[in-house]
DNA sequence: ATAATATCCGACCAGCCAGTCGGAAAATGA
DNA sequence: TCATTTTCCGACTGGCTGGTCGGATATTAT
């Protein structure tokens, strides 16, 4: 078995593994409810897999990726006005939601075994969920600070808080969409972000 | 034992609960943890709640009823313009997640188990979490509709939107102070409050 | 073809823990 | 004081499940 066989049994127990622990979350999920989902024997888990926590970390990672190969497409987008800039993120950030709307509720399995997890686990889900909020703020940050120069938004705004709010409504839509079933976010972030930028122009 | 004794001890279980649950996960809290931290014997918990997920539902009610004591002296309270209303609103939640940071680790589990715990504690979660979610919303939304009214705000405002998107910043703004130990939520709501009231005001 | 190696697998085991239960202890009553 | 009822308790158990291991199967090498 040559190396790309070994990979792509690998990404099979991961994705398996993305599914089962969105579905019933990571204390519900049996290691033979993975397997059997990847078509696998349970043993064969253990090949590539040190343990549960090990494996619930790599899903995590492969989430991550997913995460980061997306966001690269806004970066890399050259807009001329911040204004438009903070409205195509915004945007681009809704679809992103809804396209992996399943995979979202791994999110909160996330969350709380950042809290609750084995002390390795807590270790390195926060540093990471510390990394992408930071990338994230900093992100929108750049976009504000940079209207802020160019003299299209007021100068004085606080653009650190502004774009923690931003972020963090990101999180908070996504949860109210969770509860809710007719939650329409991209609709909501697009009537929200048209009202906030208003209030970052200039008068 | 007559029925405030009673109701002292199940009080006492809740809370103990509610620490070891807060500080553990529900999965990772052992009975005889909660036993011990309420300083009494396992056996006990059981004369006053049928399961661990019944313990675990009446901490959650513990949680709603604590944060609907404290929101209501905000819908009392009676300010004259619409700005300033939602701008005490927006203070008076940042105090109160201060005042329970500790608690607020809960709502990770509270949130987990809505996708993951039993079908009966996945339905009872689900269903206060609407209520809440659209409760707040309805608070948000009536202020600004209210200031529509007045035409302190601009007429064709989204006010759902712009309500769903403040409760969501609120979750999300929690979520990040969890993960970064030095971040300021009130000075952050306070800064974007500001902002967005700007782009709410007529112009 | 045969040996040697790599991979796969699932029956099994050991530890864990929610919930039980029978008796101790305390409260109540007579 | 003693009987009766209520409350408390923690040793025990039954079911569950992460991880192991030895043999089965597949692959590679000679």
């Amino acid at each position: 078995m040559n190396l790309n066989e070994k990979t792509a049994r690998r990404d099979l127990i991961v994705r398996a593994a993305a599914n089962v622990f969105a579905e019933k979350g990571f204390n519900n999920t049996l290691m033979v409810d993975i397997a059997r989902t990847a078509g696998i024997g349970k043993g064969t888990i253990y090949e590539y897999f040190r343990s549960k926590d090990d494996l619930f970390l790599a899903v995590f990672d492969y989430f991550v990726q997913k995460l980061n190969e997306s966001s690269v497409t806004v970066t890399t987008l050259a807009l001329d006005s911040a204004a438009d800039r903070l409205d195509a993120l915004s945007r681009s950030i809704a679809a992103w939601v809804i396209r992996h709307r399943d995979i979202y509720t791994l999110t909160l399995e996330f969350w709380a075994a950042s809290v609750t997890g084995s002390a390795e686990m807590r270790e390195k889900l926060k540093m990471a969920f510390q990394d992408i909020y930071r990338k994230f703020r900093l992100l929108c940050a750049s976009i504000i600070n940079d209207g802020i120069g160019r003299g299209e938004f007021r100068a004085g705004i606080d653009s650190e808080a502004i774009a923690s709010a931003i972020v963090g409504s990101w999180d908070g839509l996504c949860l109210q969409s969770w509860f809710e079933d007719d939650f329409d976010i991209e609709k909501t972030i697009a009537a929200y972000t048209d009202t906030l930028l208003r209030g970052l122009l200039t008068a």
